[in-house]
DNA sequence: ACATCTGTAACTAAACTTGTTACAGTTATG
DNA sequence: CATAACTGTAACAAGTTTAGTTACAGATGT
C-alpha cells in the first residue's frame, strides 16, 4: 500500500460532495463509501480545504461541502491539491560533476520533468468534477 | 529515497552509452557517473536489456552498448521499460459497492488513468535519446 | 588457469502511505 | 449550561517500495 492513491481518493470524495450539493457530509459517511478510516478522509479534506476546494464546519451537525460549483473545479486543481507533484523523480544523489554527461543531465531531466508535469496538468484540466459526476450518474464510462 | 528515480537514471545511463557509440561500457564506469553502486546499474541495465534497448556482454572486457541508434530510441520507450507505469494509483481497497459513487468511481478513474498515461507516453515520444544527447553536449538546456 | 566482467539473490536501511487510537477544540440542542 | 456530535491533528504501528551492499555463480578474453 505504498502507492500514492490520494488523487483517486480525492476525486471520489469530491464526487460525493458534488452529488450532495449544499448539504454538509460527515467524514464518517465519506469513509464508508471510500472504505477507509474517517481520519484518513479528514486528512485528505484538510488538503482540499487548503486548496479552497471544500469548506468544513466543526461541531455538532458539522461536516464538509464543496467550496465551489462542480462545473468550476477541474481535475487539474484536485491533482495539484493532493499530489506530491512529479511524474518521475530526479536522481537521489547528485551525478558525478566531473563527467560531461553527469554534469548536464540534471538540468535536462529537470526541464523534462516540468514539461511532463505541465502536459499532465493540461490534460487533467480538460475534465471538471461535473463531467466526472455525469459519467458516474449515467453508470457508463 | 523512496521516489522512483529509475527513469532519470535510465536516461542518464543510456545517454552515456549513446555517447560511447560502439564501445562497450562497464557497469562500474556508469556507476561512477551516476554516483551509485554498480549493482544498481546492472539491475537497471537488465530492464533495459529486456526492452531491447541495450546489449550486454559478460566476461572479461565485457560491458554494455546501445542496441539501436540513439535517433531511434524515444524517451517513451525508456519510460515504458523502467516505470511501474502509472502517474497516479487507484484505491488500495475497493470502494463500497453499495454507494452509487463508490460503485462507479473505479471504472472512471481507471479510464482516466489510461488516458493520462497515454498522454505522458505521447509527450515522451517526442524526444529521442539523440535529442537529449545533443542538449547535453551543447551544455545548454 | 586466472583475472575481469555481468547477472542475480539476499539482506539492510530509509522513506512513504495508510490505518488506528487518542484527544483537544467547536458547535447545536435540549 | 451540560452534553452529544462533529472536525482537526498528533502520534504511532504496519506494510510496501527503493536504493545500497555484499556475496557469489557463470561467462569470457589472455
Amino acid at each position: 500500500m505504498a502507492a500514492n492513491s490520494q488523487f483517486s481518493m480525492a476525486v471520489h470524495v469530491l464526487a460525493m460532495l458534488a452529488k450532495s450539493g449544499e448539504e454538509r457530509i460527515k467524514s464518517e459517511s465519506v469513509a464508508g463509501s471510500v472504505n477507509t478510516n474517517a481520519v484518513v478522509i479528514r486528512r485528505l479534506l484538510g488538503q482540499l480545504n487548503q486548496a479552497n476546494l471544500v469548506i468544513s464546519q466543526t461541531g455538532s451537525s458539522g461536516g464538509t461541502r464543496l467550496a465551489r460549483c462542480p462545473k468550476e473545479i477541474t481535475l487539474a486543481e484536485i491533482y495539484k491539491a493532493v499530489s506530491c507533484g512529479e511524474v518521475f523523480a530526479l536522481h537521489g544523489k547528485s551525478p558525478n560533476q566531473d563527467c560531461p554527461v553527469g554534469k548536464n543531465i540534471e538540468a535536462v531531466l529537470c526541464n523534462l520533468q516540468k514539461e511532463i508535469d505541465k502536459t499532465v496538468g493540461e490534460k487533467l484540466s480538460q475534465y471538471t468534477l461535473q463531467s466526472v459526476l455525469e459519467v458516474i450518474e449515467q453508470g457508463r464510462v
